[in-house]
DNA sequence: GATGAATGAGGTTTCATTCAT
DNA sequence: TATGAATGAAACCTCATTCAT
């Protein structure tokens, strides 16, 4: 997961395959790409960073770039997709067998930050770049967070329902969601705690937070 | 305040100034510009947005702009400069007089909202663009965010004195400002409560979080 | 006519204008940009002719070419409408007056070879870069060929009318034009006549073929 | 004629041949490409087509392409060569035999028309791309061009001094090129005559021009 | 016989900025 | 105070073409 060959099958590539579940070289290639571009995105962000940087940072050629997709924006496109869609699966898989809702939502949590910290310019690409994409490209993505988003609010919402507590699914959703990535402005690897901790202390703030005594109000 | 005089005082002006307090012509100019540049930022991104749709919005000609400010990087500083001082100032006013610390905390997440809602676009942009300008620039925009930074520290080892609490503060404070600062991405002033509604439901959600059952924890 | 004041008329600059029928210093540049452009376009066609041979042609900057005009398209399109909107006011202003059908037909094509002589650079790109524009462009020229054409087929329906001839006259208003915009690709100023003169000889060969034998026929 | 292997002896491919007469495979995958590139070459025109899009239209990689033919300009060269060789070798076979100067004249407008109507894409291309090729390209086809202009010539002048007529042989020949040439502009199937009709309304018009009442003329 | 992969050069257009007025 | 005119640099992308396979 999350390797080459997954971001290959995520790609789209514009031929035909007779076997598409093998990683071509033209996959291997394009997710190396996509690794390099993802860095420079970070580092620069997507409006910042040009096709020369790009070529650059991948060392091929300027034109060759535009052999495995069509435009700067596809590939930020390609990006994000594969992101999100990895993180959607690997949340899925987790939950399956799970029941309680509190388990549930630290495993959201801690899903969402191991990713995050594993791979934290492909996050940060995913979170500060989201209104880059325009027409067809936002579309999808965009329909892939929302999926993403319904499962978090299901999981809010049967944990209210076990409960009985009262409080905006809206805002504590959302609430949660800039906490998480709120940290690609601040994580520092060399000084901040690995996922797990990062997860268990913001499960328990936000947990807490919204089980405890709101069980009358509003 | 967040008059057009006080804008220009943060504006640093090329002109000699008789009466520096006084705000001239100059500095209401400079301070509708920077509102039209504010909104363009907050739509197309700093990277994003042309000199010439800032010429556009602002209704003045693109050589004229220079007049007012010699970059368009420097037009970002003065922005978030801006935003972020007012910010500050307004903080430091509510909180004199005030020494029980989760009231301190309350007011500042309320001070923070308030502002965002109030003045959403220069939010986003101080928020979103944290990163584009470079070093002077940076530098002293930093240093605002370090003193506010410090401040919520501040408010928070507070507490956890009063109280007995144990959590990292820096985790805590940061997840706060994930919580506050994300909200650009999707508040809409048409479905979601009010400031005053908002900060509320944050407040209950992260100080019932932080200061739960964390007594003798970690 | 056809001197820089005109082909400023007609190129629609960006700019509101007081005085309309002044002449501005950017309408006199923005003609001689125009004709080292069709210059350019004669030798090189419309396609072949990149904005840097532009440039070079009319001595200015690639940049300082876009703050004339926005696209290449839209150069080609002044041009264009330029020529043919003057070879259709000055044949209104020389039908004016004359009723005899033959005379008229005359006079239409000595009023084109005249202007083809004179403007050669300008009709061949005219006549071979026809197909080169798109959409708004496209059919805003088109709108003035219709009109020409249209005169033509009314003189020829006149003459038909007046002398009681029989023929095609989609073919031969379609055949004439043929014999006069073909002379871009063999005229030589060097060795072939002048326009009255070949239009004298033009004018001879399609009146006499219109008008001989074709009473009774068909 | 106007067959693959007719095409191939054309186009002088790079393998050797032990029986240069018989068409082979290469010859007539070559004919196809040469097919479609004649139309991409009508729709586009040659500047504005490219490599790709022949690609595209004749099924073949773009690499492919190039096994048949080095560049993209011999290829246009091997439309024009074919296509004017074509026309030529069908003229003298017609004008065998016969010995009037008028019915010579109007088989040759005949042969011209029919060509026209049957192959209109090459005949567009030809016509209009007269000034594509360069050097020894421009050369070979242009000395077709001069012997076919040499004949018409040579018709006219024998319709001169049979019929005692004094007119410029060379406007008129060059006016008859332009009747005949400027129909890829206007013609539609749907809606004009067919070959034989339209030739014989040229014929009509350009002779009976040319023939009446200039003998005691210049 | 044909193609996937790659490239250097160059295409059109836009950028932030300047300067004489 | 403000702008019209202009520019060098660089943006994204496409071009015809090549070469190992």
């Amino acid at each position: 997961m999350g390797s080459p060959s997954t971001a290959a099958r995520v790609s789209a590539p514009r031929r035909h395959r007779a076997v598409p579940a093998a990683a071509t070289r033209f996959d291997r290639r394009l997710a190396e790409i996509l690794t390099h571009a993802t860095e420079v995105f970070r580092k620069k962000g997507y409006e910042g960073a040009s096709m020369r940087d790009l070529s650059r940072a991948s060392g091929m050629s300027l034109a060759g770039l535009y052999y495995y997709f069509e435009s700067k924006e596809r590939l930020l496109f390609l990006i994000q997709k594969h992101t999100f869609t990895t993180i959607v699966q690997r949340l899925k898989a987790r939950l399956e067998g799970v029941s309680d809702p509190e388990t549930q939502i630290r495993i959201f949590i801690l899903n969402h930050l191991e990713y995050f910290l594993a791979n934290p310019a492909s996050m940060k690409v995913l979170s500060h770049e989201a209104e880059a994409l325009k027409n067809g490209f936002a579309s999808e993505v965009a329909a892939i967070k929302r999926e993403y988003y319904r499962i978090c609010v299901g999981l809010l919402d049967d944990l209210k329902r076990a409960r009985g507590l009262q409080f905006s699914t809206r805002i504590a959703v959302l609430s949660l969601f800039g906490m998480m990535n709120w940290i690609y402005t601040w994580h520092n690897s060399r000084v901040d705690a690995d996922a797990e901790q990062l997860a268990g202390e913001m499960s328990d703030i936000f947990l807490r937070g919204v089980m405890t005594g709101a069980k009358g109000r509003r």
